[in-house]
RNA sequence: CGGGGCGUAGCGCAGCCUGGUAGCGCGCCUGCUUUGGGAGCAGGAUGUCGGAGGUUCGAAUCCUCUCGCCCCGACCA
């Protein structure tokens, strides 16, 4: 391609609502532009980027033997209705009405569709399994979409679909795409890791995020510094505590906390660690109020709290709601008492370790000290802390939690039954009977992959593509366009080069070279090559790496080989 | 949805408090010079000041409503 002729607008200054890296140079480098919040276009210069993520995504999953498909975008509601997610799904699903009032939805997502494809066309175990994925535009209506493409309300996204006749068969299938995934982000130069995760609205048994590490990313991962367990934070699990710390017998006594609510105060107040503070939490479970116990340092993790509560809706309770409950205003709650008031109290495991524990006394400006867990209330002890840095590992002796954020590029999940049972794709078994189809989904974020590798891959002049992603293998800058040799030297590299099958930007604008530089810098293309008239006088032209400081000569008649191996060695 | 902020030229911003005929930098166009890390000089074009209503002789500026966008939180495959 030759620059003069692309529609390349670059950008010396970031626009000013972008917050993240990524973002900004995508903006700068001419490969994206807002048309509204969370949705974007495509340059020329983005388009070739997905396109390079697409290409690995799909030879992987061909490779895998999975078969490419295309769903509509706008699904009509009565497949949401079948699967029960119409009502569940919420706001993020964007609704809309066709001319004779029939309801649509644009999809986020499409197990209804791949589900209603299959019924009836697969009525045998023989026909099983299958995998089917697509490559297409989603469209989520975020609450706050955020970061260019790292989270718009419109994406790209690769999702693909798997029905098994058995829980091993489909097992077996989530392992190799499993494998498929680790090949896809190894290949696109990603540093990245594979960590268990909710499964959260789609459902499902099981499931594992890919993370791609950055410090900018939304997600906390938890992973272990001895053993391989790593896991999502609102996932991780934790070592329980399985016996009281025994206390030393002390008398609870109520305390005077005038106006002293929240934890820190209290402490403040009293003078006292906040380790040794419980926690008293209330919350709103669909139509049932429960009360939360958690050492004074620690955060619910909510997640955990609704899968243990298995319900649909959980919320912290209203201040109405507290003092009903507690028998005093917002602040001063507490377990001790609470078993004559029919709720259920769940605690933490961490609150075993608590032997002498000051709470709030369900009394106005008051707290009582010398709660002792084990005498003085009855609990229900499970798992419901959010995972900290430092955190105990679950599975291996001795290791602990290391907590890094990252950007979840892709997300495989065994769903099991849920749609084939809601939505009837059932076969017939060896012994003619029948059974709902056994279920695993498998997505990727196309542009959020883009963007995660810019996170990862930049400077401050601009991005520094990992070549599998780059726009262009080559970028060719001859210095000076008045310079007859000069540019009769670029266009036999570039039409060289192209011959080669390498995707070549040619960077024939009239400007000075400074110009030329910076563009280079900032677009990113990992291999440079610099024509000038100083240099080729003795026969030979600059080449560079994006990645490197430094530049080297190479003999112009050679030029072709040593960019073959630049980029070979990359 | 709660809190905060911003909408003025393609981009980045000033002007608003204290009302008086809209400005700066970059970019863009023309010409000459320049040509290895965002050139210099000269000339030039570009605005429903987000929208509607109100106050006023007069509104970018004050008031009301509204739309859009961004940030923090809540929420979320």
């Amino acid at each position: 391609m030759r620059l003069s002729k692309m529609f390349l607008p670059t950008l010396k200054e970031s626009p000013a609502t972008a917050e993240v890296v990524s973002h900004k140079l995508m903006l700068r480098a001419g490969m994206i532009r807002k048309l509204a919040a969370g949705v974007y276009s495509l340059l020329p210069m983005g388009v070739r980027s997905l396109r390079k993520v697409e290409a690995i995504v799909r030879s992987e999953m061909n490779r895998a033997e999975a078969e490419e498909v295309s769903m509509p975008v706008v699904i009509p509601s009565e497949l949401w209705k079948e699967s029960g997610r119409w009502d569940l799904y919420g706001k993020e699903l964007l609704r809309l009405k066709d001319r004779h009032g029939r309801e649509f939805c644009l999809g986020p997502t499409h197990e209804e569709v791949i589900t209603d494809m299959v019924r009836g066309e697969l009525r045998s175990y023989k026909q099983l399994p299958v995998n089917l994925y697509q490559i297409q535009t989603k469209f989520r209506d975020e609450v706050r979409p955020r970061f260019g493409l790292m989270r718009g309300r419109e994406f790209v996204m690769k999702d693909a679909y798997s029905f098994h006749a058995t829980d091993e068969c489909a097992e077996r299938e989530y392992e190799v795409m499993r494998r498929a995934y680790m090949n896809i982000f190894e290949r696109c130069g990603l540093e990245f890791c594979v960590v268990e995760a909710d499964s959260g609205s789609i459902g499902g048994s099981f499931s594992h995020e890919f993370m791609v590490l950055a410090d900018t990313g939304e997600d906390a991962v938890a992973s272990c510094t001895k053993c391989d367990y790593a896991a999502n934070t609102e996932r991780a699990e934790l070592r329980s505590v399985e016996s009281f710390k025994t206390s030393d017998d002390k008398k609870i006594v109520e305390v005077s906390t005038p106006g002293v609510k929240t934890i820190d105060e209290v402490s403040e107040f009293l003078k006292a660690d906040p380790k040794s503070f419980i926690k008293t939490l209330i919350y709103e479970a669909d139509d049932n109020v429960v009360v939360v116990l958690l050492s004074g340092y620690s955060d619910v993790n909510e997640l955990k709290l609704k899968r243990i509560l298995d319900v649909d809706t959980l919320e912290l309770a209203s201040d109405a709601t507290i003092e009903e409950v507690t028998g005093a205003p917002v602040g001063f709650a507490g377990p001790v008492g609470l078993k004559d008031k029919e709720v259920k109290i769940y605690a933490d495991w961490s609150v075993r370790d608590i032997p002498s524990a000051i709470t709030g006394a369900n009394k106005k400006d008051t707290h009582i000290e010398n709660v002792s867990p084990e005498r003085d209330f009855k609990a229900e002890y499970v798992d419901l802390r959010i995972a900290v840095e430092g955190d105990l590992c679950p599975r291996c002796e001795g290791g602990r939690f290391e907590i890094r954020r990252g950007i979840e590029v892709g997300h495989i999940f065994k769903l099991g039954t849920k749609y084939s049972e809601a939505m009837g794709a059932v076969f017939l078994n060896e012994n003619g009977k029948e059974r709902p189809m056994i279920m695993c989904c498998y997505g990727i974020g196309i542009g959020r992959t883009a963007a995660a590798a810019i996170e990862q891959n930049h400077d401050e002049a601009g991005i520094m593509w990992p070549r599998p992603l780059a726009p262009f293998d080559c970028h060719i800058i001859p210095v000076n366009m008045k310079d007859e040799g000069c540019v009769g030297a670029a266009e036999a590299l570039y039409n060289s080069l192209k011959e080669e099958g390498l995707d070549v930007l040619l960077d024939d604008r009239k400007d000075r070279a400074g110009v030329k530089f910076n563009d280079a810098d900032l677009i990113g293309i990992p291999v440079r090559v610099t024509i000038g008239p100083k240099t080729l006088k003795e026969g030979s032209l600059e080449l560079k790496l994006r990645k490197e400081t430094d530049a080297r000569l190479i003999p112009k008649d050679k030029a072709v080989e040593e960019v073959m191996a630049a980029l070979n060695g990359l």
